[in-house]
DNA sequence: TTTACTGTACCATCTGGACGGTATAGTGAT
DNA sequence: ATCACTATACCGTCCAGATGGTACAGTAAA
């Protein structure tokens, strides 16, 4: 459909507003004007800016999901988890600036994530048979992705990844 | 100093709004309200919004710094930072809200927070003979604060305790 | 003809912030 | 003790601009 293409088209510009200035700016105007819209075009879309949000949210669980549908069956759930993270693209990794945009605008547009957050945890829990090992290595990596979200992570890239790799190697004993 | 009181009253009703409305509906009308201030009298302490918006992060960073100045001397750093880190009150537990709060106006309001960050990062690493274990178990800690912050940890009560409390005695071999 | 827009005009409301004013407590000279 | 003045700590009002959203006329492709 070529309406989907569209749609993304606008929800990558909303994210690069929000990238730029900060979920506080995220206005209408500028994503029409991001995304070579009008703001007509962009309402015609998302009828308001709750549903843009709540396209955001959706574009970055639908994103991470298409991610767990097709992991790598060879290696246990947390490692092929962790490992496809690593390899997701700069659009992608900056998709997770909808969670920041939701939850300025309203903390309650986050009950998506928080389910999507419920499947993850539970599924690399009960997959593992040291369930906790695997959620604490879950949680550093998502401790880094919200220190990267925030643009506070200290640590160099290749400090980073060292790290990361690192947790991808402990998850494969897990 | 009074002034001092005062200024923290008004931060601490900063943040309730930050929690109630999400950070975009962080407006000096707001804060005023919540705090039965003028508004005038808001931007007499603060005189802009972004000043407000340090303030806060000021806050949160130093209730932080007089954390780490009382550890326990007993315990290795990293375990004496998670135990204190479990023993924040509920409003040194609310200032978290000033990074999102922050973020949301302006990423380049955060730098301090990177710096901060940076600092633990640091000593935690240096302070311990397993610098990438002492990490890994940091960093699932800040997962664990900025799933808490945006309201989207979908653990228990209980189940995060738990969690939470293994970190604290892992830490404690490291 | 319907779908998918563009473009313009418009409105009500919100927001940051400037500004003038007020009350009170001091301070220092006379 | 009185007067003149200053500093602190606010209050209440006003305004220009931003913002979400509506309405509507037009257009170009399928």
């Amino acid at each position: 459909m070529r309406s989907n293409n569209k749609r993304e088209q606008i929800l990558e510009a909303a994210l690069q507003v929000v990238e730029k200035s900060g979920a506080n700016h995220l206005t209408i105007d500028a994503v029409a004007a991001c995304a070579n819209f009008s703001k007509g075009g962009v309402l015609y879309h998302f009828p308001s800016k709750k549903a843009l949000l709540s396209g955001m949210l959706d574009y970055l669980i639908q994103a991470n999901d298409k991610r767990m549908d097709t992991l790598d069956s060879s290696d246990n759930l947390l490692s092929a988890f962790l490992h496809k993270e690593n390899q997701m693209s700069a659009g992608e990794r900056r998709a997770s600036l909808a969670l920041l945009a939701a939850a300025a605008e309203d903390p309650e547009l986050l009950a998506p994530a928080k389910d999507y957050m419920k499947r993850v945890i539970d599924e690399v829990s009960q997959s593992s048979p040291r369930p906790m090992e695997a959620l604490t290595l879950l949680l550093a990596r998502e401790g880094i992705r919200f220190l990267d979200i925030l643009e506070i992570n200290p640590m160099s890239n290749k400090q980073t990844q060292e790290v990361v790799e690192q947790l991808g190697q402990r998850a494969q004993e897990v």
